[in-house]
DNA sequence: AGGTTGATAAACAAAAGAGTTGATTACATG
DNA sequence: CATGTAATCAACTCTTTTGTTTATCAACCT
């Protein structure tokens, strides 16, 4: 289960690491496009927009409906919402400690606490 | 100043598509750690893992301190939660016209509205 | 049928990522 | 000073990604 979440997030933080996919992202937030609308906008050619497409269709960001011979884009915010999901759980966490540490500490810089080591 | 945040948002997102450095995100949410104690779960070897914590680091995900010859790692909040307002800025975008469409059809299907193209 | 659009497949070159081993720096201490 | 420990640098593989060009497919329109 844990290694098909991995392969999961991989896939998905993989396809927001490159601004083209970044930038399809934000034009299908505004509705639906074709290969060719989502094209447009960049110097790269329609078969490198296609492949960025399957990208995030495999990191399941984007799914793709049939009409007529088009094929559009949807954005699938439920996929935008895992990744929240799992950086939440650790940028939280991280503050809630930081929280505890200053009420420790009485709000003073709370860093180099060097902590029992444990390792062999 | 976009691309800048291109670049950005690239090297934090690459960092994190890889289950090596999330697990390495997920031990620094406990609290900072060094090379040899992040490289202990892993079966790779100390320098890959320091490769991979220059990843983080390079996005900003993680900082270095000094202490003596260690150099801990910690965890940097901030980051995160920059990739966690990028993803909301398109995935709220997303829902919000979910909504509104909802209520103009009535709470039925919303998914194959043609609507109108201004394309050229 | 023939032609046009929209989108993909296949084959290839260039570049980048991830890991390895071997040598090197920096610090601590016997 | 010599030794051990923490971490990095350098050089080298191996594999994957990205983009290009060329060719193909599938659906529509007269």
């Amino acid at each position: 289960m844990t290694s098909q979440d991995d392969s999961a997030l991989d896939l998905a933080f993989l396809a927001l690491a490159d601004p083209v996919r970044r930038s399809i992202i934000a034009r299908l937030s505004r509705g639906p496009a074709t290969v060719n609308d989502l094209a447009e906008p960049f110097e790269i050619s329609k078969q490198a927009v296609s492949k960025h497409i399957q990208v995030l269709e495999q990191a399941q960001l984007v799914t793709r409906s049939r009409e007529a011979q088009r094929r559009p884009v949807h954005l699938n915010p439920a996929r935008l919402e895992a990744l929240t999901a799992w950086i939440d759980q650790y940028r939280l966490v991280r503050e809630e400690q930081f929280r505890s540490l200053d009420a420790v500490l009485g709000s003073s810089a709370g860093q180099a606490a060097p902590k029992a080591k444990e390792t062999k």
